[in-house]
DNA sequence: CGGTGTCTTGATTCTCATCAATTACTGTGG
DNA sequence: CCACAGTAATTGATGAGAATCAAGACACCG
């Protein structure tokens, strides 16, 4: 469902790299060809394996990107909130990006063409350099992922989401700023929603996490991270 | 062990980036300030936990990138060969990158000060869109890893060590060219030596893999990677 | 020719995925 | 407003796979 594009000069996105580099560079003529779409909750925003015309934009909303793994099962990459850029991944050689992007809530995305996207690189050199330094932090919580998922107890991981989603969320009144059900943890941290289950309900009963409905709290997010840490040397990210 | 700088212009790496890019770009005077090290086999090229100060460049040589994961285990995150850039992840915001490199083979290193590298940069926009686009690429295929690891079973993720290894290093009169220890196989594929070796074993007798001393040879990539390719649909990198 | 490190195999233990069954929750239509 | 259906959450039992432990074979090097 389209509706009146968003105006990014009044864009309350402050981290959107288009409002940091893209205003005011004599490029307004390309900006105009925006598009802002709302999507409603559950629906696809791209489906895995279709080609990408376009660069998204969270403008308001959250994001679950996926992709299907082994055996068919659904793993989920990361999560997207406002400001953030989704399918820019897409953008390498690789002719399909394997990736699908659900909304979790009901979403106001913008929406680029690709090739406004090159221009915008091509005559805006600072937003070529923002968007390398996104893409190395992002290789670097990547990498971690990678690491976290090598030899991870079950417990480990689980917890490792939860601290994840905290930091990237947050909580408010004790509980976290985002729905899951227990099948998406367990699609991000790569185990089965039965396990889940079992670890919150090792949790809850060691007073490090609370649920009411699917409502998750972290009443001691310093004692969670401490039993990563215990085991871990390195910086989360 | 230092000696000689390299002559850029007369690199025979055509992949490297700073050939592609920086030669005859009016930056002549910064590229003079590149050092060429040189690294016997097995030492440390840059230590994990180190701030890193400088942009490396295998100029001949095979490097492990490695990072010390949960439990004090060692976990080898990718290989690096003649042309390819090291240290250009610790370029992020983050102050240090938990990453180790060490060298397979006596190994020759280019290496430029981070504030050259930030000057190629400013100065040359073509460079930052190709480094951007080598991120995209990185980016891709650690996420790919991602999956992999979350669902993989332990002989499928020896194969797919098998298989990267063999589309980035090949084969020469039927063995790979490059010589790792179980271990280290085991380290990258995120498991335990015992378990390559057991795989190990298992393939020879399914004739899908042979071994004379250190060397493995593959006979057969396409059935290999037929078996991967059951369950997984998406595009390997 | 010891000695050290890598490689190999078997036995054991333990974690986790799977399966099955039950309960709680949500929304819808009568 | 309640009965019902459909979905999500939960718990227990079981088996498969993988890490660990232990012991021996092999090669390489001084």
């Amino acid at each position: 469902m389209k509706q009146r594009p968003t105006d990014c000069y009044n864009c309350p996105n402050e981290h959107c790299l288009i409002k940091q580099h893209c205003l005011n560079a004599n490029v307004d003529e390309h900006l105009d060809r925006k598009t802002t779409v709302m999507v409603k909750k559950t629906q696809n925003i791209f489906i895995e394996g279709a080609p990408i015309h376009s660069l998204y934009f969270v403008f308001a909303g959250t994001v679950k990107v996926m992709t299907t793994g082994i055996y068919g099962r659904e793993q989920i990459l990361r999560f997207a909130k406002d400001g953030e850029m989704l399918g820019i991944r897409g953008f390498s050689t690789h002719q399909y990006y394997q990736v699908g992007a659900v909304a979790l809530t009901d979403t106001v995305m913008c929406s680029f063409p690709l090739e406004v996207l090159n221009k915008f690189f091509m005559e805006i050199p600072k937003l070529t350099y923002a968007v390398m330094h996104y893409y190395a932090e992002e290789l670097h919580s990547s990498e971690t992922k990678v690491r976290m998922f090598a030899h991870m107890t079950v417990r480990e991981k689980v917890i490792d989401v939860l601290l994840y989603i905290n930091r990237k969320f947050g909580q408010t009144n004790g509980f976290l700023n985002i729905l899951l059900s227990r099948k998406e943890i367990a699609d991000f941290a790569g185990t089965t929603e039965e396990q889940v289950i079992r670890i919150l309900s090792a949790l809850k009963k060691e007073n490090l996490a609370k649920c009411v409905g699917k409502k998750i709290g972290i009443p001691d997010v310093e004692k969670l991270r401490r039993e990563i840490n215990e085991h871990h040397f390195f910086i989360q990210t």
